[in-house]
DNA sequence: ATAAAAGTAGTAAAAATTACTGATTTTCGA
DNA sequence: TCGAAAATCAGTAATTTTTACTACTTTTAT
C-alpha cells in the first residue's frame, strides 16, 4: 500500500474520536483539511485499510458501516436511542480461539456489540 | 401488534431459513406467496418484529441488514469470502450481565459476531 | 529523471432504506 | 353481527448509503 495524503488524513481523523463514525462523517471531517476530497476515496481508503488491519469495522445493525481506529481488543455499546456507540472494555479474544478448535473455520476475527439504552439516554427519561 | 396476512408470511420465511437473509432477499421469497407485497410492508414488519423480540438483527458489518428468526442464545460466523453467516452455538447471555453490572447501561442484547473465512471457502482454495 | 504502479477527483449508477398517501384489513365494543 | 376506529397495506417516490468507472495525478523504484 502506498502513502497518499488523504489515507493519511482519514487514519488521523479515526485516531482522534471515539465516535466510531460512519463513512459519511469522517468525509466531512476530513474535507476541513482537504476540501476537494470525494467521498469515493473515503470509501475505498478505508476498505484498504480494514482488509490491512490498521482499522476495524464496528458492525451495529444500523443499516451503516462504522470504523474504529482503535484496533486494541475491546467491545462496543450501541445505544438504540440516541444512536451513540461507545467503547466497553471488554477483551473478546478469547472467544476466538474456542470458535476456532471447534468448528473449523478461519477465525480473523470477533466482536461484541451491546445494544440498548445508554447512561445518558436514561437520565432524560426521568 | 394486529394480526397481518403479510407479517405471517415474513415470519414463516424467518422461521424456515438458517441463511440470516436481508430484506430484499425476505421480500422475494414472501412475493413467492403474496405476489403483490411491497418493500416497504417488509421493511416496516421486520422492524416491528425487531422490536417486539420476535427476530434479532444480525449485524456483520457488510453495510446490510441481517435477520434471523431464531431467538434463542447463540453467535455468528460471517465469512468474508462468500459472504454466508452461519450458526455458531456460543451463548453470549453471560456477558450481558457483566456488561449491565459495570457500565450503567440498560443492555438488551448482545451479539458475537465472528468473521473469518468458512470451511467451503477453506477448501476452494487448496 | 522517468516509467510503471497506485491512488485520486469527479461523476454516475446501483443498492438499501425510509417516507408518504389513499385504500384495505383487522379489531372490538355496541 | 355490524360498523367505526385503529392498524396495516400497496404503490410510489425520495433519501441515504455504497459501489463503479474514467481520465488525471501522485508515488515509488529504478
Amino acid at each position: 500500500m502506498n502513502y497518499s495524503r488523504q489515507r493519511e488524513a482519514i487514519i488521523n481523523v479515526l485516531k482522534d474520536t471515539s465516535s466510531h463514525p460512519s463513512a459519511a462523517w469522517i468525509y466531512d471531517r476530513v474535507r476541513i483539511q482537504i476540501p476537494n476530497i470525494s467521498l469515493g476515496t473515503v470509501y475505498r481508503n478505508l476498505a484498504a485499510l480494514e482488509k490491512e488491519g490498521m482499522i476495524v469495522k464496528v458492525p451495529v445493525g444500523d443499516a451503516r458501516e462504522h470504523f474504529d481506529g482503535d484496533t486494541t481488543p475491546h467491545s462496543h455499546f450501541y445505544c438504540k436511542s440516541c444512536e451513540a456507540i461507545s467503547d466497553i472494555p471488554f477483551d473478546p479474544s478469547e472467544a476466538l480461539k474456542k470458535a476456532e478448535e471447534n468448528h473449523g473455520f478461519e477465525v480473523h476475527s470477533v466482536t461484541y456489540t451491546f445494544t440498548g439504552i445508554c447512561k445518558n439516554c436514561l437520565k432524560d427519561r426521568n
